[in-house]
DNA sequence: TAATTACGAAACGATACGTATCGTATCATA
DNA sequence: TATGATACGATACGTATCGTTTCGTAATTA
C-alpha cells in the first residue's frame, strides 16, 4: 500500500515536499466529506492545500488515483478479520463490519464514486484490482479457508464464488440502492450461503 | 417503458418530430458501439442524426437518460423468463442468458457505463430504479415464487435476498472484473444458493 | 558554484456541457 | 385563412474542468 502516488525519485534536484503530499491528502479527505467524489475538483484541492495544481499532478496522475489513496487507508483500517470459530459467525461479523463501514458514511459514498470511476478509467481499474480488490479478497478468503480446515465445509468449495455471493449481494444493494443494507439482509445472506455450502458437504461426503 | 423521453405534449404548436426522435436513438445506438458510453458526446449524436443539439435536450434532459432509453429496449428484449420446472433450472437459464447478454458485448459495456453514471446523477438513479431494476426484478421474482408454489423451497424464503445473491454475484464480477463470468461460475452460484434454500426447508419444515 | 528538480502561482488550450438565439416549418384554433 | 404557439436545424455562446505550460524561486546534489 505504502506508495500509490509516484514515489519521490532519489537523485538530484529538489526533493518532493512531504508537506505538500500530506496537505494534498488531507485536503482531499476534507473535500470528499464536503462535496463527495463527483463534485471534488483538483482545483479546489490545490487551493485548500495551498499547493499548485501541477504539484498534485506531479504526485498523482488523476483525481481517481488521488482519491483512491485517500480512501484505501481509511477503508482497509476498518475491515477486521473476525475469528469467531464458525463460518457463519465469521461471515456475519465481516459483512456487518462492511455494512457499518459504508452505510450512510463518507467512506461508503467515496467507495461508490470510486467504483463508478473505475468503470471509466482503465488505468484506475488496474490500480483498483491490484491494490484494493485483491488484498481485500485475500483477507476475506482466510475465513473460508479456515472453515475448510475445520472440515466445516467441503474442501471442494469454490472460495471465489463464496466471496462473490456474500459481498456481491452487498455491493449490489449499495450500488443499485433498491433495498436497504439491513441487518436482516446480512443474516439472510449468510444463512443461505452457509446452508448451501453445508448441503454440498452432505451431497459429496469426500472430506476426510 | 414506452416513453422515457419527454412525451410530445398534446396541444398547440408544431408536434415533436418522430423522425428526429428515431434518428437520435439510432445515432446513439451506433455511437455507443463505436465509442462507448464515456466517449459518446451529445454533439456527435446531433451531427450523426442531422439534428440540432437543442432538439436532443428537448427530448432527453441528459446523456444518461438518452443512453438509458437506447439501452433498455435492447436489454429487456433479451431477458427471457425461463420455466424449466425446477428452481435450479430456471435460475441457471436466467443467469446464463444474462451472462450471454452482457459478456463481451456492447450491451454489457453500456450496462457498466450506465451503472457508473447512475452513481453520479440522482435523477438518472431514480429512472434506473423505477424503469430498470424494479421491472427486471419483478420478472426474475416469478422464478422464486413459482418454486415456493411448487413447495420446492420454503414459503418463508426471502425472495429479494435470493435475487441479490444470484445477480449480485454476477454484477460483482461484471463491475470488478476480478474473475470471469464463466459457466462454471454460473453453475456454482446457482448450486450454492439452491442448496442453501433447500436446507432452510429442512430446518424449518413449516411448509404445508 | 553549477546543474537539476520541485515548489506555488497563474495563464493557457482543449473539450464538453447545457443554454440561447436565429429564421423556418408545422400544427391547433379562431 | 390568419394567428399564435411550439419544434425544427444550425450555430454561437458562456461555463466548467481538465491537464499542461510558464514563470521566478527554493532546495538539493555533484
Amino acid at each position: 500500500m505504502a506508495e500509490l502516488s509516484d514515489p519521490p525519485v532519489a537523485g538530484r534536484g529538489r526533493p518532493r515536499s512531504k508537506n505538500a503530499h500530506r496537505a494534498i491528502l488531507e485536503a482531499t479527505r476534507q473535500l470528499l466529506e464536503e462535496r463527495g467524489f463527483v463534485d471534488l475538483t483538483i482545483e479546489e484541492v490545490a487551493q485548500r492545500a495551498s499547493v499548485g495544481k501541477a504539484t498534485i499532478y506531479r504526485h498523482w496522475p488523476t483525481k481517481g488515483t488521488l482519491v483512491f489513496e485517500s480512501f484505501t487507508v481509511q477503508f482497509l483500517a476498518q475491515q477486521p478479520l473476525p475469528d469467531t470459530g464458525s463460518l457463519r459467525g465469521d461471515l456475519l461479523a465481516s459483512l456487518r463490519a462492511w455494512i457499518r463501514n459504508v452505510k450512510g458514511t463518507v467512506t461508503g459514498r467515496t467507495l461508490v464514486g470510486l467504483i463508478a470511476e473505475v468503470q471509466r478509467d482503465p488505468e484506475l481499474a488496474e490500480l483498483w484490482r491490484d491494490h484494493f480488490v485483491v488484498p481485500v479478497r485475500a483477507q476475506h478468503r482466510l475465513m473460508i479457508e479456515r472453515a475448510i480446515e475445520r472440515h466445516e465445509i467441503s474442501s471442494k468449495t469454490d472460495v471465489d464464488v463464496t466471496l462473490d455471493l456474500v459481498f456481491g449481494a452487498a455491493y449490489h444493494r449499495l450500488l443499485q440502492s433498491h433495498l436497504p443494507l439491513s441487518d436482516r439482509f446480512a443474516q439472510s445472506v449468510v444463512d443461505t450461503i452457509v446452508g448451501g455450502l453445508a448441503s454440498e458437504v452432505e451431497r459429496s461426503p469426500t472430506h476426510r
